[in-house]
DNA sequence: GTGGTCTAGACCACC
DNA sequence: GTGGTCTAGACCACG
């Protein structure tokens, strides 16, 4: 379920705490479900259980997982989806915005959007 | 004209590539434009010189500066513009589409269009 | 496996580089293979390790390797050969249209190339 | 007659000396003509006359030219021609053993050889 | 003065 | 341990 590129330059740890919150998002991994073990997790994506370890800790500190020691590390939040979104929306904001200073016209802007939206729906 | 945020966490010669590429992006640095030296940036930005030299050895590799040896570095690229309005489109198409497999639905994401492009328009 | 000439004026780092690809060329290194760390080949080669990491990142930016922090850096294109290929073959292309400018014959020229030919035969 | 690319990283004073060589061999300048004046082609490719001196004084080393104090530079080699034709042809020489050693058959390279005649011949 | 290369030594993030 | 960034200081080639 979860994808590693080594080649990308985001730290691993990253791409896991991505992953875990899409598939928490996307409903795949449900509230109070249990996540895997640091070790098999580990050996699943052939990465060192630290990394794993760091990936953890820092979703328990955003409060999206919650840990009971000795047992495992179990999913918490039902509102990562909105803050999620509102990340996603914040950043489109700033994109266009810096796209507007370039010299970007309204209308060309209403045209992107268009085909941004387009060639979404194609696929 | 060109600010460095040492608290930030990029690094000092990436902070500086981007500037750079936004004062050739909004015109105010025009192609065969002279570069400040290595030097005197150095000095202007209390950094080592060494290090405006990887950026501007960066710039040079893609294209954006050409440099003149014993005389200085200069604006080459007139297409950055292009270039950079590419990309950000292409970040918003990812990231709109993220937004819809997070479940958005086509309606959302008009009303977030919307309020985007008044949000902009009032600064 | 890579040798550095300090009496040539060609930068160390560019060696390194043109090493590197050859060693990828010829297939003695193969992709995914690790390269040596930019500590160790220091050693080795009795150079700085920021020289390594220059010519790597170098070698990054170009595509021929990619780099993975904490881990090491890697072997990643498979067409380096044809791209160096081309690159030869446009370089005779030159040198043979200048010096068809400057008067010789198309006889002469077969005579040249069947003497290469042998030429580099016997060795 | 000479052009300059500073864009080019090869230095200013090697670009001159490969154009007036080439003009040379292309007998455009004859044995015993005058060069133009340091002070004069300094102007005339708007460069610093240092540079212009550094190239002569290059060229008379090699002895295609030869100085005359208080009267002016003067072309003298009548064998430049030969030396050229020769150094193209080791080049190539060069170029066409490393492209062996990187796996190219003896059948593609004689491919090689006519497509770029072919080539040559168009323009 | 200008770019470019290199060294020595330090510190950080990541695994 | 690994890559990556940065500093300070030096030297060279070029114009």
């Amino acid at each position: 379920m979860i994808n590693i590129d080594y080649t990308d330059r985001t730290p691993v740890y990253e791409q896991i705490i991505k992953s875990l919150e899409q598939l928490i998002v996307l409903g795949i991994l449900k509230p109070d479900d249990k996540l895997p073990s640091v070790r098999s997790l580990g050996v699943e994506l052939s990465t060192n259980p630290n990394t794993i370890q760091k990936a953890y800790t820092a979703l328990e500190a955003r409060g999206v997982i919650y840990s009971v020691k000795g047992i495992g590390n179990f999913v918490a939040d039902k509102d990562i989806k909105k803050k999620k979104l509102k990340e996603i929306k914040n950043n489109i904001k700033e994109l266009l915005s810096t796209a507007l200073t370039y010299g970007l016209s309204e209308e060309e802007l209403d045209n992107w959007l268009g085909e941004i939206k387009e060639d979404i729906n194609k696929n």
